[in-house]
DNA sequence: GTATCCATTATTGTATACAATAAAAAAGGA
DNA sequence: TCCTTTTTTATTGTATACAATAATGGATAC
C-alpha cells in the first residue's frame, strides 16, 4: 500500500541519504509508476515537499532535488545554532536514566553504522539524534522545526559536506549524553553551540557551484 | 486572473483577519466557484495551508479553518519567545534611519487602523511589524519561519485572545524603535521578550474548550 | 559545414469524470 | 412518539484526459 505519507518518507530518505543528489530530476510519471498510483498522488507529495525545501518545483519544468544556496546552507546551520541550544533547559528537565540510555543505544547505531560504512544510516542517525532530542524540549511546534532544519542539513552536506562534517573534534554525542547526565544545562548548551558551529565550520561553500561553471577556464589548457 | 498564491493569500488573510473563523468549513467546489478555478487548484492551496497550520484537512471531511489548541498556541508563544529577542542583535546591525522611518509609518498605520476599528487592518498591520523586523536579520530561514509563527499567533488571538491581547502596558511598538534607534540590543532584547510574554499571558485558556463540554453540569440545576 | 527554424516528443498544468465515503433525511417498526 | 435502519444527498479522493509548455532533434538554406 502506497500512502501519501509513506510515498514523502520514501522520497525524503532518498533525499537526505544522498541517493537523489542535489539537482536530480523527479519527473512525476516515472515516479508514479514506481510507487504505483496516479501522477495526482506524485504532485501532492513533490508539492510538500518543495514547501519543505527539500525540492523545487519549476513551473512547465517539474521537480528537482533542492540544491541549497550556500547562503541557505548557513543560514539553516545558523537557525540550529540559535535554537537547538536554548532547547536545553527545556528538554533537561524531561531527562531521566530511561531516555538517557534510549539515546545512548542511538549514538551506539550510529557509530556501528558509520563503522560499516553505512552512510545512509548513519545520515539518519545523526539527523535523528538531534530531532529527537529537541522533541524532548516538549514544544512540538519548535521541535517540529528543528526536525525539518536537521532533514535540512542532511541534504546541505549533500552538497557541501567534508570528511571532517561528521567526526569532530569535541567527540561524538554520547559526550552531550554524559553532560546531560551530569544535569549541567549550561555545559550541555555549549557543547551543542560548538558542535553546531563546528559543523558549520567545515562547509566548503567555493567549489561546488555548479552553476555558471566557468567552462572556459575549466577546459582550455 | 487567480493565481495559487494569490488565492492562497486571500484565504490566509480572511483567516488571519478573523472573517474565517476557527472551526469554519472550507468546501472545495465553493471556494472553486469563488475564485473561477477547477478544484485541483484549490486542493493545492489547502494542501498548503494544512501544512501551515492554518487549517486541518480531515479524511473524506474536507478542511476546516484550524482550531489551534491550548498547547499549541502556547507552544506558538513560546516559540517566538525564544526566537524572536534572538534575532534583535542581528536586526541591529542593519538598523539606520530609513529603516526606523518605515518602520515609525507600520506603526503609525497601525494606531490608525485600530483607532478607526479597523480590526483587519490592524491585525495584519500587528503581525507584519513584528516578520518585517524579523526579516531584517537578514536570515531568511528564520525569518519566514517567524513570519508563518506571526500569522499563526493572529489565529489564536481569535480563538483565545482578550482586548488585552492588543493594548500593553510597556506601550506600543512604536517604543521598540525608539530603543531601536538608541542602540542597545540588550534593552531591545528586553522589551521584545516582555512583549511577547505580555500577549502570551493575556490569552484566556480555559473557557472556550467547545470539545467536551459538560452539558451535565451546564443544564442542571 | 554551420546556423537557424520548424516539427516532434516528452513533460507538466488544469479540468473533469467517476468512485468512495460520510452526513443527512426519510421511512419503517416498536 | 421515538428509535433504528435505509436511502438519498453532498462532499471529498483518485485517476484520467486534454491542453500548454519547454526541450530535443532534424531539415533546410546559406
Amino acid at each position: 500500500m502506497a500512502t501519501d505519507e509513506h510515498i514523502h518518507q520514501q522520497i525524503l530518505n532518498a533525499i537526505v541519504e544522498h541517493q537523489l543528489p542535489p539537482g536530480a530530476r523527479l519527473p512525476e510519471d516515472r515516479l508514479s509508476e514506481a510507487f504505483g498510483v496516479s501522477r495526482t498522488g506524485i504532485r501532492k507529495v513533490l508539492q510538500r515537499l518543495s514547501l519543505e525545501h527539500f525540492v523545487v518545483i519549476e513551473k512547465n519544468k517539474g521537480a528537482h532535488v533542492n540544491r541549497p544556496s550556500e547562503s541557505e546552507a548557513l543560514e539553516v546551520l545558523d537557525s540550529r545554532i540559535l535554537i537547538e541550544p536554548q532547547l536545553i533547559p527545556a528538554l533537561i528537565t524531561h531527562w531521566n536514566p530511561e531516555q538517557s540510555s534510549r539515546f545512548r543505544l542511538m549514538t551506539k547505531e550510529e557509530k556501528q553504522a558509520e563503522a560499516n560504512g553505512q552512510l545512509a544510516e548513519a545520515i539518519q542517525l545523526t539527523a535523528r539524534f538531534h530531532y529527537e532530542l529537541a522533541h524532548l524540549s516538549g514544544n512540538k511546534v519548535l521541535a517540529s522545526f528543528v526536525e525539518q532544519l536537521c532533514y535540512r542539513s542532511s541534504l546541505i552536506l549533500a552538497a557541501y559536506g567534508t570528511r571532517g562534517s561528521v567526526g569532530c573534534e569535541c567527540g561524538d554525542h554520547a559526550q552531550l549524553l554524559d553532560i546531560l547526565d551530569s544535569g549541567s544545562a549550561e555545559d550541555a548548551q555549549h557543547w551543542m553551540s560548538h558542535h553546531l558551529k563546528h559543523i558549520r565550520s567545515s562547509l566548503i561553500l567555493e567549489s561546488k557551484e555548479d552553476t555558471n561553471i566557468d567552462f572556459q577556464r575549466l577546459f582550455s589548457r
